[in-house]
Order: structure tokens, then C-alpha cells, then sequence
DNA sequence: ACCCAGGTGGCCC
DNA sequence: GGGCCACATGGG
């Protein structure tokens, strides 16, 4: 029986066999937000093209979010999913940062901890939001957590149900160097693994990654 | 005709 | 705290 891999060690596997992922595509903050609430639960496919049409209409800010018209950003955002939601969830926090901060900036200057509870305050704004937020646009060193992430430590380490966020948040924090360029790549490697689950070979003796990769989000669902 | 995707909030017990 | 459900589109 091998011991369990180490996060070192799984970042090392991963990294060895993806590549450095230079992750989250957008040039700005204000992008990376847009993209962060536009992905909730949609594939980066769609997201893409929400994108690409608010780029063409030259909406891809806060501030001309906040400007336009609800019908017109529903439009734009549509292939995204959940368009209405979503259009109410950016308009709400660009109304937010610009009738509270003088710019983005301002509000990220804040300490980590004071920025996530405000960002968590916030409606349609949730723990992975926040934290992609925090990582990506304000690139403080949050680790993010999402389904696949979950998804693959919970069977990697043999756990009988789902970590809850904050605790995998804590495990993971605690297990590996706290560094920007890590976190927001050792994120990226998660979510690469996880869109090629049941392709992917084992990533090494210690990491029989493809076993735990054979089922999909329907049988976890059903556990 | 399903299943799934880089979640979140609301409601119920 | 856990268990459902709605939210919507596009691709496999």
C-alpha cells in the first residue's frame, strides 16, 4: 500500500504532464470578474462567446455594465446560461465597486480576509466566485476551490463524501507554499484534469489519477 | 433523448 | 447542517 500523495507532489504530477496553464484568459479585472460570474456552472465555451459579444459592444467594464440597458446585457450574455440571473448578478456588483470605491484598486487594497467577506456579501457572489475574484483579478493568493477539485481530492484521498469548501480550502492552503503564481496554477491544473477525467492516464505510481477519474459527475450526484 | 458544464440562492426540515 | 430545486444555453 503507497501513502498518499502530497499537494507538492500532485501539483508536481500535474504540472509535469499539462504544463504551466497561464490561466484565466481575460486581459483586465474587470474581465476576469464579468468571466468569473458569467462561468457559474457553464462551460467556458459559452462563456467565451457572452464575452465576445460584449467585447463587440464595448461592454466589457464595470462601468458600461453598469450603464447599459438590462435587455441589451441579457442579450449579450445569453449563450452564457442563466442570463437573467447573471445580467442582475453584474449589474449589482458594478453598481457596487463604483458607488463604493473611487476604482477596483481602492477596494482591493483591502486585507484578504475584510475583501472576501464584502465580495460574499454580495448577491449572486459566492465562495468560488469570491475566491476566483480575489486570485485572479485582485491576484492575492486565495485558493479556489471548485467541483473539481473536490471532485479529485475527494477520491485521490479515499474520503466517503465531498470536503466542504472552507475545510479543502484550509487542507490544501496548508499543504502547499503560499504563492500567487502556485495557487492560481495549481487551480488551472485541477480544472485541466477534471475536463479530461476519463482520458487522462495515471499521472504517476503514487497518483493512479485515471481510477478516480473513471466516473463522472452523474455518479457522485447519485452517491 | 439525455447528460453535463470552471455555482448560487432559496426554501424546507 | 444537509437535501432539493430553479436558473438556461450549447455541445457531446
Amino acid at each position: 500500500m503507497h501513502s498518499k500523495i502530497t499537494f507538492p507532489e500532485l501539483y508536481s504530477c500535474l504540472r509535469n504532464r499539462f504544463g504551466f496553464l497561464d490561466w484565466w484568459p481575460g486581459d483586465t479585472p474587470d474581465e476576469i470578474i464579468i468571466g468569473a460570474i458569467l462561468t457559474q456552472n457553464a462551460s467556458w465555451k459559452n462563456v467565451e462567446k457572452a464575452i465576445s459579444n460584449l467585447k463587440d459592444a464595448g461592454c466589457l467594464s464595470l462601468s458600461s455594465i453598469k450603464k447599459i440597458n438590462t435587455k441589451m446585457l441579457e442579450a449579450y450574455i445569453r449563450p452564457s446560461g442563466f442570463f437573467r440571473q447573471k445580467s442582475r448578478r453584474l449589474k449589482i456588483f458594478a453598481n457596487y465597486v463604483l458607488s463604493n470605491y473611487d476604482s477596483l484598486d481602492v477596494m482591493f487594497m483591502k486585507p484578504v480576509s475584510a475583501l472576501r467577506s464584502e465580495l460574499l456579501c454580495l448577491h449572486g457572489i459566492g465562495r468560488e466566485t469570491a475566491d476566483s475574484i480575489i486570485l485572479y483579478a485582485a491576484e492575492k493568493p486565495v485558493f479556489v476551490i471548485d467541483a473539481y477539485t473536490k471532485r479529485i481530492t475527494c477520491r485521490i484521498y479515499d474520503n466517503k463524501k465531498e470536503p466542504e469548501y472552507d475545510e479543502l480550502q484550509r487542507i490544501i492552503s496548508s499543504g502547499i507554499k503560499r504563492n500567487l503564481g502556485l495557487y492560481q496554477d495549481f487551480h488551472a491544473q485541477f480544472v485541466e484534469l477534471g475536463k479530461n477525467y476519463c482520458r487522462t492516464e495515471p499521472l504517476c505510481s503514487k497518483c493512479p489519477v485515471r481510477k478516480y477519474c473513471l466516473f463522472g459527475a452523474r455518479s457522485d450526484k447519485s452517491k
